[in-house]
DNA sequence: ATTCTAGCCATAGAAAAACTCAATCTGGAT
DNA sequence: ATCCAGATTGAGTTTTTCTATGGCTAGAAT
């Protein structure tokens, strides 16, 4: 039985996919965040990755990294090979399950937004399963095994994005917070409730429609917008509200709208359809629907 | 600080590497062997990948395994991207290191061709480092991080292969072992000796060029071809001597060819030259010395 | 019919890889 | 000077991957 001397192997691939995302984004923060790890980790991928190849791939600097033009070099290439794994991957496992859509959106969207429309959606589909996942930011749909993306973007030409409601801002608060309160509700700035994701929610009304010098809020900050309405619906005080995520309260009374002024944001809600999702017509079905309203 | 909920993981790579190999090659076994593993872990590998896309990717039979058509329309753009990385990372450690040539060869070719050039090669290449790997079959090149892969094989058009020289087979063997041996050479079949990687090289000669029935060869059988060889110099015996790797003992008379009747086998000693490497000119001009012998 | 053989599967244990955590370093910015 | 963002380091842990068994099945050989 022969022998045979052990085969040099080849670059481990998780490590080039590390590689890939660091050089992507010329960080390895911003690879850790992509790739759901800590920063230790992509630190040493790369590493692994550099030894492997014997040769630095990145320039260490006190403020961050800086591809070499080594690393440079394949990183077109990489970037494309991940893509082509990540919507084969997707075509397999929801070609595999055509009944099951995996949509991939902000805890805001889905539990005020997506969830409303849940009942119509099992009636004209009674077979459909809905997987949603939360997250703060849009992922990659080359890359990650989503079927539909639904976020609030700008919408360009060129984008494959898919219109569904345009996103409007004004305060809103409980009909019981409206009594209580007296004279000019915007003056106790401790009743303006904020949420960490729009930070800036406040300024754009502000600056858009009363013409005076911003009112930083100072009442408290949520992490998650529909934890943060909650609270306004108890009566908590005021927050800026999106059109498309407190219209249900606002038809069911549970939230008023204090001032006659609304802005648009330039932002819309946006649908976008995974390359690699198997059942594009299903998908497009769904989204009519969604579109449409129950 | 928020805390997000996991995200639901992209296919495993590792599983996804395994079952392009597995699904292009239709075998398991094929497939360990290509990954250099066991055949327990692409059953693993596949299995994990299958379970991630809730669907069975093979239909496994008694006599081996059968791509499903779900698993079928992944195949072609998995092979691509395995290409790309297997490319990219080539390029990467190979332009990394200019200096560096890593040559994959049968383990006879390196020791009995390869080698007596190197002191030639150091010459005109004084910088160079050769990192010689010796195999048994062909590495694809697409994948596997070697420059050039030095093999017998059949040159047709289209391939890129580089020709060296042309294998020819011949019996060999000491000059003392043909003092002492009486009468027919052949007749002692227990004095032919064969190489596991080359068994029919004694039928081939003898429907080639004697016209008589093939004599089945009784000697020992070596995994190594220059194992054989050292001992036939010893005058342990017959074998079939290819041109290529024998010259250099015929040329110092440590080995000498008794019957003067050479036959062709239709293969060439060649090169082929990865799509990845990075200093192809170098490349090239190593082979031309190495074609044109030291 | 029985045995043989090629391939795949199942499980346990071992080895290697990957990740986290907490502490540390670095140089520009406040 | 101190802070800070971002990368690193090393120890410890978890997860993945691999091997080593033995078992199974169906076709081939005896």
């Amino acid at each position: 039985m022969p022998v045979l001397p052990p085969r040099p192997k080849s670059a481990p691939l998780n490590a080039l996919r590390a590689f890939e995302s660091a050089a992507r984004l010329q960080s390895f923060a911003a690879a850790s965040h992509e790739l759901c790890v800590t920063p230790g980790a992509i630190t040493q991928h790369i590493k692994s990755l550099e030894s492997w190849a014997g040769a630095k791939l990145f320039d260490r600097k006190a403020q961050g990294v800086v591809l070499t033009e080594l690393g440079h070099g394949i990183l077109a290439e990489l970037g494309k090979a991940f893509d082509l794994i990540g919507s084969a991957s997707t075509t397999l496992r929801s070609s595999a399950n055509p009944h099951i859509v995996r949509i991939a959106t902000l805890p805001g969207i889905a539990q005020l937004w997506l969830s409303p429309q849940l009942p119509g959606i099992r009636k004209t589909f009674p077979k459909l399963k809905l997987y949603v996942t939360a997250m703060e930011t849009v992922p990659n749909l080359d890359r990650e095994p989503y079927d539909l993306a639904i976020f609030f973007s700008k919408i360009k030409d060129g984008d494959d994005l898919t219109y569904l409601e345009k996103d409007t801002l004004f305060p809103v608060c409980s009909p019981g917070f409206l009594e209580i309160m007296d004279g000019d509700l915007l003056k106790q700035t401790d009743k303006l409730l904020t949420d960490a994701t729009w930070e800036t929610d406040w300024q754009i009304w502000f600056e858009g429609t009363q013409n005076v010098k911003a009112v930083t809020p100072s009442g408290p900050v949520y992490s998650l917008y529909s934890l943060a309405l909650e609270e306004v619906r108890q009566g908590a005080g005021l927050m800026i509200g999106h059109l498309p995520l407190v219209q249900k309260y606002l038809q069911d009374g549970s939230l008023v709208e204090p001032f006659n002024s609304r802005i648009g944001t330039g932002y819309s809600l946006t649908a976008r359809i995974s390359k690699g999702c198997g059942n594009p017509d299903q998908i497009c079905a769904l989204i009519s629907i969604l579109r449409t309203g129950i």
